[in-house]
DNA sequence: TCCTGCATAAATGTATACATTCGGCGAGGC
DNA sequence: GCCTCGCCGAATGTATACATTTATGCAGGA
């Protein structure tokens, strides 16, 4: 019963063990969330102070986050907060239809009826924190579902740069949640994808993902050409 | 320390600025060339006698590396040189065949002759380094041969994903020395590539990449195979 | 006025020293 | 005889202190 599959970098659901890694969270938190937007300078002393802590876990912490695109660290000159451009966004998205309704047609027909069960759960907490408000939870849900959909493609190097590729996607995420009406079509985009698999009509599945990303793409693609504009 | 888009980890447009990065580099060539196969437990304090330096910069240097998938830190239990698994390798090779004929395609039409001929002078010291047996440049020059193949294709993180799947072939391609006729086909098919691409007739060339790949990917999968089965 | 050059300050990079955690070994009990 | 508990050693994780590099500001001169 234990998912040998990597679902994620490190099973943080349990509690922290080393400090780098809970500033790492704290931090990568803080930037998907818009909390530290793109061009902010991370000083090591400041984080060190505000966090309690010295600074050597501060820089290990921003090596792991820059491992995940999320910093860029310019030797003797500090780490900024990134940002991705259009362009990347474009690409991201691009990948992702290439990438996520292949590995649907494989993981798919490996998914057992409680795993489909637990896909189902993930999408109403989804659709639950869409209407509290709770947007914090948005972005991750949303990878999670992507992710445990593809889980048992046999893939694992395709897996791990899909999980790359919704990471990324997290942050303009956070633009869409004025334009919701975004977010509930995705809402019953996610269900019918389901419904999809659990009938074994994998391929109507597949298509349904591709246009489910191809739709969120170019809205989100929009909606961050305008928020680009505007900086 | 991902890439930026082009060229390689770290342009060495100047020396190694910061001992980490040194470390890091050293100890990177030192996986890729075999000489610390998988499995082999990196211990800091050995390192860092070893390069007679402080265990700081070590560890930061196993944080870069295990950014691109070398090493693998568990925490409190230190750090392993990681191994690609069988599948992992088939599935580098298929997102390979899936991505790389499709960026040439945008590619190509924006090399200019200039950049064909550096592409051509590249290929011919990539045969140059096959018959001297330079090996330890062979992965490298392909991987650059490669990726500036695709640079103009305007995806940023599309170039970012190839460059390290062309990495993470860097290590089971040092096992296709010894069928090194396999190399030299890849030369002539280099060279191939080029041609049409210089003849714009850019499709042809996107083709010839996709059997160039899927071609040596089989060649080395068996390889591979056959070398996991003895290990 | 503008440019050059150095001195100063602030931030990062590294070394040393201390604290914590994990794994193994052996004594003790069931 | 086997299992459990607890101590001990080794390796990692973190704090403190020092060194190095980069950027800034001011003085001096053309």
């Amino acid at each position: 019963m234990s998912p040998a599959v990597p679902g994620r970098p490190a099973p943080d659901r349990l509690r922290h063990k080393t400090v780098s890694a809970a500033v790492a969270d704290s931090l990568r938190q803080q930037i998907l969330n818009g909390d530290l937007p793109p061009g902010v300078q991370l000083r090591q002393d400041a984080l060190a102070e505000e966090f309690g802590i010295s600074r050597i876990p501060i820089r290990e912490a921003l090596l792991q986050l820059e491992a995940s695109n999320l910093v860029k660290i310019m030797p003797h000159r500090g780490a900024v907060v990134t940002g991705l451009s259009l362009q990347e966004v474009e690409d991201i998205f691009q990948l992702r239809v290439q990438l996520e309704p292949q590995l649907l047609l494989l993981s798919a027909p490996h998914l057992s009826h409680d795993e489909i069960r637990d896909l189902d759960a993930l999408a109403q907490e989804y659709g639950a924190a869409l209407e509290t408000g709770e947007v914090l939870r948005w972005g991750d849900l949303n990878s999670r579902f992507h992710l445990d959909l593809l889980r048992h493609a046999n893939r694992p190097r395709s897996l791990t740069i899909v999980s790359g590729l919704l990471q990324d996607c997290e942050r303009p995420t956070r633009l869409q949640i004025s334009t919701s009406n975004d977010a509930t079509r995705a809402l019953s985009e996610h269900a019918q994808i389901l419904d999809l698999c659990e009938a074994r009509r994998f391929e109507e599945a597949a298509a349904c993902l591709r246009g489910h990303i191809e739709h969120v793409g170019t809205s989100l693609i929009a909606l961050y050409r305008r928020a680009l504009a505007r900086a």
